[in-house]
DNA sequence: GTCAATTCACATGAAAGAGACCACGGTCTAGTG
DNA sequence: CTAGACCGTGGTCTCTTTCATGTGAATTGACGA
């Protein structure tokens, strides 16, 4: 394009009237005002962890609902309630909020404790400190501030998922080393089973209290989304029914109100880009395409080079045949292409775990099954929205310098 | 025909290694007064 | 004498490999009717 053309272009996005009037109100990092239809579990929340206030330990508490529920929300707006007032009135109490999924931050052992005590101002560095000593100046950080902790391990299911680290038991024993401090935990988790299998003197301990948050209803939702909409939207810009639409859509899965914002912005997106001044329910349609299209591109682009040629193989013989795969057949075509590439191969051993890895991500559909005599093998299909993105197999091969 | 044993082709688990990254303390070296 | 370079040791973390064990139904073959 001429860069006169271009800034011609710009000129031209500048004078063109948003639809969106606040688009970050459709952002899933947006905390609204109120939180609606959560009154019960905020007091219940309130209620449990009001003691601190009183410099006594809350007890710990286990939160659970799935996705898009409003969870998170809740908690830290309590959370930050209780900051506020202590702030006035001069308490001791500190509120941490830590994701363990965030890759990097707080999704080991040492990291997480780390990244506490990097909360009471310490300096740790990312690695080489044996886990021992972050712990100890963790506690003795903490002890020092004489102070309660409040502990917020949002998604703490990750952490459960190495069975070698004994944080969390680690974590709810805390309180026996100090002397000054408390420290109450309370976890986030989406899946229930995640407490289930739990180390039970954890269990014991982390459930002191439980809150459940059930998902929203179409209707519930339809509220919701319509009260965003007024803050985000200028008036007159969606269609009629459209925000019905979109809640309905939602509340088929599972009720997830982060994915029907998503859905509604991205559907915007889409008409804005049309240069159009209505968004419609078409618009709707074809937003939940693209937004599962990108994730899927997002996730295959992203994946490793031996990870890219798997998915590759899987593909190839997919098509091929169009009949379901079996593992032997994908780790054959998978050592030719390695030949191919000068990549070394890995072993049948972790190709398999990789297979199981793209099932988990929905890349592609793994099932076991037994063929009798001939054997025990997993039976793949690619997975339908994979296979509907024309480019991505020229793309992988692209990537992957194959012919 | 019936039933238990066999067999296949992997799945699944556990443990350990390799290599990248990092901190810390000790030793060497070169520059300075 | 001292600051900085360099090295060895010991730590975490992720990805892999190695070794071992598990698994479920088609197949097989012995057995009795």
């Amino acid at each position: 394009m001429e860069q006169k053309g271009l800034s011609g272009f710009f000129e031209q996005f500048l004078s063109k009237e948003s639809l969106f009037k606040n688009k970050q109100v459709l952002q899933s990092n947006y905390t609204p005002e109120e939180i609606s239809y959560r009154d019960e579990q905020i007091s219940q929340i309130a209620n449990i962890l009001a003691p601190a206030l009183r410099k006594e330990r809350p007890s710990n508490l286990f939160v659970y609902g799935k996705t898009g529920t409003g969870k998170t929300l809740s908690i830290t707006y309590v959370a930050k309630q209780i900051e506020e007032v202590a702030r006035q009135r001069e308490l001791p109490v500190k509120v941490v909020y830590l994701n363990c999924k965030l890759k990097k931050i707080a999704d080991t052992e040492y990291r997480l404790i780390a990244q506490l005590a990097r909360e009471f101002g310490k300096e740790i560095p990312p690695t080489g400190l044996p886990t021992e000593e972050v712990y100890n100046i963790f506690c003795n950080a903490l002890d020092q501030e004489n102070a309660i902790l409040l502990l917020i391990l949002d998604e703490i299911d990750e952490l459960a998922k190495r069975p070698t680290d004994e944080i969390l038991y680690n974590l709810t024993r805390i309180n026996t080393d100090m002397k000054n401090s408390q420290l109450s935990l309370i976890g986030i988790s989406n899946s229930l089973i995640f407490a289930e299998n739990l180390d039970p003197r954890v269990k014991s301990s982390l459930c002191e209290e439980d809150v459940i948050f059930a998902p929203y209803n179409a209707l519930q939702l339809q509220h919701i989304l319509k009260k965003r909409c007024l803050e985000a939207f200028h008036e007159g810009t969606l269609e009629e029914g459209l925000v019905e639409k979109c809640s309905a859509y939602a509340a088929r899965e599972h009720g997830d109100a982060r994915r029907a914002l998503e859905l509604l912005r991205v559907a915007a997106e889409i008409a804005e880009r049309d240069s159009l001044v209505k968004v419609t329910i078409a618009h709707l349609d074809r937003a939940e395409e693209k937004i599962e299209k990108d994730k899927m591109v997002d996730i295959v682009t992203t994946q490793p080079r031996q990870f890219q040629l798997i998915l590759y193989a899987i593909m190839i013989i997919y098509e091929k045949r169009n009949k379901n795969v079996f593992t032997g057949e994908v780790y054959e075509l998978y050592k030719d292409l390695c030949q191919q590439t000068a990549l070394r191969p890995l072993t049948q051993r972790r190709v398999s775990d990789v297979v199981g890895e793209f099932d988990m991500l929905g890349l592609i559909n793994a099932k076991v099954i037994s063929k009798g005599r001939y054997g025990r093998t997993r039976e793949i299909s690619v997975s339908p929205s994979l296979s509907s993105i024309p480019r991505l197999k020229k793309m992988l091969a692209e990537e992957l310098a194959l012919s």
